[in-house]
DNA sequence: CTGAAAGCGCTTACAG
DNA sequence: CTGAAAGCGCTTACAG
């Protein structure tokens, strides 16, 4: 290529980089058409080892099937795309020790940062502090020093869903939630106790539920919560892939949504709205998010390490709300 | 880390990757101290660099968000996983001009191969030729020659899931299918008819629709189709997205599914399971798929560049049959 | 069995 | 403004 165009490889980069040496316009012609005609495309391997610098961060997600991590990567993606940045793919399956092999992969290919949802509280980051790399938790915010956290207020999201539960005229509201050890499940469920207390009632510990944040375990506590002698006349859902699974139970146990059980769950993914009946979220921002957490990649040195998002009560049919006319699924007929 | 063990790079390199000299025992032993010492991890990118081989592949899908492509990046990844290998994601968020540019990334950025779910039947593999990569094609299988194809036989399971809404006695059977301009929603197309004809009748292509792969496209058809003065007693939908948009316009029209109109569904990810009702479906196995789509990068002069995945008639009750009692789900109290 | 050295294809001070 | 050269951290023939 160098030959081709008559100059040095150095040239030739300054060209392509734009810098950091000031070529003539005369000289940079010349290179532009030699590239055109050998159509010389630079080794982003090469390019990597010399400036340090590989343009890629390390995605590491419980479960890319799950709906809701399926949104956040669509975001991720969208977003790093904008900074020429791309991500490597990480599925640990819910598991500890595959979620290590990522990390430790990841870091192996010298990626620039890294994005993670953790399987549970147990996030070992050595790997990527000995690299100096940053590091942003997503979703289930962790208590790391030094790691970025994006996320949203969870208990306040949850106080707003059992809230519009109560504006509803719900009393006795259930809750399920995901696994104990999940600083995002317990915080959902502190914000459920929380807007029952304010509103002078006192959370049925009995209508509690902890299961999996995914529709099969929303499908056994719905069973389970259901099937109690006196059921909840509401239930606030953790996730709203553990709502899915409860609708499920509901439909199977002839419980009818809303009318006997009103039902209000977080994430908000498009799923939501073609569910029957339509399902009611706190919906996160996913571009927020994404925004957020490539943001706290590419300046770690930020004064705040931890970024928290807004969310929006979308009310649809499972509260006891009109099922929304939405314009764009209207035919204007 | 060389220095650290007293021995030469080369040595660390013969130790590390098992060849291609032999290393004395005593010596190994040494270098094997030495990086458990010192924590040294080898430098992927001037592994890659050296020997040519990133162990990276590439993955563009229409829509990582689409619960369909979201099952197969997660089966993708884990096949992959197995190999050593590790993807990149790309989301051509459904856009020709986005997925050249990310076939132009990944090749930029030496992938060793790339799987490829197109957009449309305009996919333009040119920067992966010139590299000489391996390509393989999913789901949407392209006329190209030497590149790769996975996926299964669209009109044999299409046939296969008209014939179970003939076996429950429906006849007139209506098609919600993809774009016209793709051949997997063409040859979906195929089946129906084909197996309407087997059976002696004509297929109504007044009961034919044509939308996007996805719930909206799928409820807007759904509309359409069960608004029709005679309106159908069946419905062939040939994704299982589409199939979900019906769902809910047959909801929102009173139409009772399956006593009033039987639908199956092709693809079949877990959601189907917890639809309502469930979702009957012809369900591809995203295990399969991945091992052959990886099979057929890693031996890209294999015999037969093409490989045909079976599917499997996964009965609920959309079309009619008896809600599944899932020994998993059924709490055995 | 092991070491010294070239080479992978770029970037980037250093001279000029 | 441009070229010659070192260097990024490995792998891999080539000698010994």
């Amino acid at each position: 290529m160098a030959r081709a165009a008559g100059v040095s490889t150095a040239v030739v980069s300054y060209v392509l980089n734009d810098g950091p040496r000031p070529v003539a316009a005369e000289t940079r012609r010349r290179v532009l058409d030699a590239v055109e005609a050998t159509g010389y495309r630079p080794d982003g391997i090469a390019r990597a080892l010399a400036s340090g610098a590989t343009h890629t961060l390390g995605l590491v997600l419980p479960d890319i099937a799950n709906p809701f991590f399926a949104a956040l990567a669509h975001a991720l993606e969208d977003e790093a795309s904008r900074h020429g940045l791309v991500f490597f793919l990480g599925d640990s399956a819910e598991q500890r020790a595959r979620q290590h092999e990522l990390i430790e992969s990841f870091v192996g290919r010298r990626v620039d940062g890294l994005v993670i949802v953790g399987v549970d509280e147990e996030l070992d980051l050595s790997p990527a502090r000995r690299a100096g790399l940053p590091v942003v938790v997503l979703d289930r915010i962790l208590g790391e020093p030094d790691v970025g956290a994006v996320g949203i207020d969870n208990r306040a999201a949850a106080a707003l869903a059992t809230e519009h539960l109560l504006h509803h005229g719900r009393r006795r509201i259930g809750l399920v939630t995901g696994p104990e050890d999940l600083p995002t499940a317990a915080a959902r469920a502190d914000g459920w106790r929380e807007a029952l207390t304010a509103a002078g009632l006192a959370p049925a510990e009995d209508l509690t539920r902890h299961s999996r944040f995914d529709r099969h375990g929303g499908y056994r506590a719905g069973r389970s919560l259901l099937g109690v002698k006196t059921p909840p006349d509401a239930v606030f859902v953790a996730s709203e892939q553990q709502a899915f699974g409860l609708l499920r139970a509901a439909h199977e146990a002839g419980v009818s949504i809303p009318d006997d059980v009103a039902v209000v769950a977080v994430d908000g993914t498009e799923a939501a709205e073609y569910s029957v009946p339509s399902l009611t979220t706190v919906t996160q921002r996913f571009d927020e998010l994404a925004a957020r957490a490539i943001e706290l990649i590419q300046h770690p040195a930020a004064e705040s390490r931890t970024a928290v998002c807004n969310f929006d009560l979308v009310p649809r049919r499972s509260c006891g709300c009109p099922e929304p006319r939405d314009p764009e699924r209207e035919p204007t007929s």
